[in-house]
DNA sequence: TCCGCTTTAGAAAACGCTTTCCTAATACAA
DNA sequence: TTGTATTAGGAAAGCGTTTTCTAAAGCGGA
């Protein structure tokens, strides 16, 4: 399994910080706390003060206690702290496959405002190792203050019992009671994102479903509900993966509609990606024979050819949101709160039939 | 700054994991190693010993053991057991930009052997707070057994100064005398990119380098050096950042070229995709006016309009292979050594000129 | 000059685990 | 039986911090 986390040096070092890698070559041991004491001819408890402002000493005494850290090159041991305070200043952030683009988003913006707020951020890639992933959550858990699920196949129960004030957990896109989250109202992106398939004037238009959670259920039935709005049939497929591989697979599920589809909306964009380079190798044009949509922030969705009309999906900003609710928790346990942000349309050339334009 | 890792439980807890989360809600504290040995009836000493299989016990005393075990949930204090280990089983990798394809595919090489081999991987993103990586790479190796740095802005001098035998570091696209690597022959890759486009017929080929460090030396020599034997003029340009933005900002520097170029190879996938881009909102066709390459593995550059023609970066074996030898080091410290691996051509549209197709 | 209050800094006890002795108990051979 | 070899499991000393408690010193006011 892999962990991913933002980190943060310590503040009061900073300063030193140019000049301390010379002294590492020298050195047998890295310096303790101890050492800058005897150096500074003072107690480990007064260069414990000194470097956390925990107490405030006499100005000489300070110059002496900075002095020694600078020329030993001290740095605290990270673990040691941990364990005297308590608190680890690290949070976990749990995502679903570290090479889909929009988990990279949401870690970035997740490890800027962690760093921002003093917090270094731990990520757990799930898809390395399924099947244990409750046993990595438990132990991403015990190494930090709190958790982000941003991609867990656990159940709403397993996650809700995880959830307490002294180890919150946020979830990203997923919507448990009690359980605070931060999500995109997906329902109604999905909404517009079929309506927008039938003002191009699809009619035979099919979803390619993700993986059984909340993301997916709101996706499914604004689907279905903006369909049935439109007195349309509907047809959904379960995807082997919500990847390049799983779109790309996906092709041969069309064939088994009759006659074929001629609008098909992704559970993201990878999947419509890989879907239209199946698609390309088939002889099957999008968009005049298929019109092809999908959820997600994919960087290169404007690039591709045809561009990919997506609702675009604000990764990044969930990230952060998700990281701003978790701190906020973590200063002040309070009633579990629910975030929501709204996805945007971005039509491109995908969906743009040609009798419609 | 943002750390990413590959996490890995104890494995000899796995067996125990499902099941575990529902007591969480009802504990106030997490259980310790002494609550284990009471509910037990045996001393802490001896709980440790039977979970670390450090020494053989009675069977039923093992018995009691795990059945506590399970029973309160327990996971070791993972800072407490480092502290007194004084290993961390943690290896740091420090990567430029986890928004990049080809750190993603190397972290994620590196999170699955790391994974293998009973480790757990933290990554920092550098470009999240340039300017104190020294700092941020130190901090890293305190929490770590050893580092893979992937995307240093740091001078040689004072990786070299970082490595040692106890906390080993491994740099990959870098040489440096004294450290172990994983590099790719880039002067081998540029010469036959660059030949490549010199065989599609081009005249005026321009370079847009990277960060000045030895990936790009390297790619930049090779070019020189390819240009030089057909006896065709170099010119290379700075990009302001090696992604999207300095690929689209870079097409403005073409223009001061007259007559303008009619071949680009770029520092890698993410500058041309970004340059593409910006050449055709100018009305600049791509392979017919100019001609572009890279270097990098982009998962889309096949999927684009036209397809990126490149010189295929193995990132994930990369990784793979740096935690390798990284391991290796920590096993028994030994010279360094280093390993090289090789990039493949990926003809596509993007250099398919007219005249010679 | 003395008293009490504030500041400065040290001693020592945690934090939760591992690991090295070391003892007591058991097994085995003579 | 006795003596020796082996094994099971406990006691306690760290690992490097932080933090509380307390003593000493310095200071102003009476």
């Amino acid at each position: 399994m892999v962990l991913i986390g933002a980190f943060q040096a310590r503040h009061l070092l900073d300063r030193f910080a140019v000049g301390f890698g010379i002294y590492f070559t020298y050195m047998r041991k890295l310096a303790r706390i101890f050492d800058v004491a005897k150096e500074a001819g003072v107690s480990p408890g007064t260069v414990s003060k000194v470097l956390n402002g925990t107490q405030r000493m006499a100005a000489d005494t300070e110059a002496r206690v900075w002095k020694a850290v600078s020329k030993l090159g001290y740095q605290a041991n990270w673990h040691a702290r941990i364990l005297s305070t308590g608190r680890s200043e690290a949070l976990g952030v749990v995502i679903l496959d570290i090479l889909n683009p929009h988990f990279t988003a949401l870690v970035k913006g997740a490890g800027q405002v962690a760093s921002n707020q003093g917090y270094t951020v731990l990520l757990a890639d799930a898809e390395e190792d399924p099947g244990r992933e409750l046993n990595l959550i438990q132990s991403l858990r015990a190494r930090t203050d709190g958790l982000i699920l941003a991609g867990s196949r656990l159940s709403d129960q397993q996650i809700a019992s995880l959830h307490s004030p002294e180890q919150p957990i946020v979830t990203v896109g997923r919507r448990i009671p009690g359980v605070p989250s931060v999500t995109v109202d997906e329902y109604t992106a999905s909404l517009q994102l079929t309506g927008h398939l039938v003002t191009q004037g699809c009619k035979r238009i099919v979803y390619l479903a993700g993986p059984p959670f909340w993301v997916n259920q709101e996706r499914e039935r604004g689907y279905q509900d903006a369909l049935a709005l439109a007195g349309l049939p509907s047809q959904v497929f379960k995807l082997t993966s919500p990847d390049l591989l799983g779109g790309e697979q996906a092709s041969a599920l069309l064939w088994t509609v009759q006659p074929f589809p001629d609008g098909v909306i992704c559970y993201n964009d990878l999947v419509a990606i890989g879907l239209m380079a199946s698609l390309k190798t088939l002889g099957v044009k999008v968009p005049q024979d298929v019109a092809v949509a999908a959820f997600g922030n994919h960087p290169l969705a404007a690039h591709l050819s045809p561009s990919l009309t997506h609702m675009e999906i604000p990764s990044r900003k969930l990230g952060e949101l998700a990281t701003g609710l978790l701190v906020e928790l973590l200063k002040k346990p309070q009633e579990a709160s629910h975030v929501q942000q709204y996805a945007v349309l971005r039509p491109r050339g995908s969906t743009q039939r040609p009798e419609v334009a």
